[in-house]
DNA sequence: GCCAACGTTGGC
DNA sequence: GCCAACGTTGGC
């Protein structure tokens, strides 16, 4: 794959916990990614998400799931070390510096979008059929979006 | 390696 | 709060 080739992804957070405003209101703007643990999504974040790349930042589990806003990846995969502590709510006894299994990626606040693009919206759209995020029992946490799918969802804004 | 039990996700 | 869908765990 090309360097100069970019990535989009969708990541979901629920905003009871990490909202976009969040991310917006951090120290220049940038947070680490962490808490994942799904292998699927932990090897994405891993392998494949490169900086530069730009991330749909989309609310969960709240009174209209969403797409908010856009980040994007300022720092590549790295130990999530959220799973080293035991007073973290995501630690993971079997995972350690040694040999971390959970990673991570630092992401920066790029944009709020005008107004939330509701996952009901998404899923009525053809054009995002193929989109994991509108398959039935989809729970993937991070998924890759299609050059043809971010710009389609960018003209629904 | 199978699969039932269990815990989690996340829309509704 | 409900519950379907899914991933993980662990007994065998």
């Amino acid at each position: 794959m090309s360097a100069a080739l970019k990535n989009y992804w969708l990541m979901k957070s629920e905003p009871d916990a990490f909202s976009i405003n969040n991310l917006r209101d951090r120290p220049n703007q940038t947070e680490h990614w962490d808490g994942v643990r799904n292998y699927q999504a932990r090897n994405m974040m891993r392998d494949d998400m490169k900086r530069g790349d730009l991330v749909f930042f989309y609310h969960s589990n709240c009174e209209i799931p969403g797409i908010v806003g856009i980040m994007e990846v300022v720092k590549e995969g790295y130990p999530d070390f959220s799973a080293f502590d035991p007073d973290d709510h995501h630690f993971d006894p079997k995972s350690d510096h040694t040999k971390p299994r959970w990673m991570m990626v630092d992401v920066r606040y790029v944009k709020t979008l005008s107004r939330t693009i509701t996952l009901r919206e998404l899923k009525d759209r053809p054009e995002l059929e193929g989109l994991a995020l509108v398959k039935r029992g989809n729970r993937l946490s991070i998924m890759p979006v299609s050059q043809q799918q971010w710009q389609f969802i960018l003209t629904l804004e």
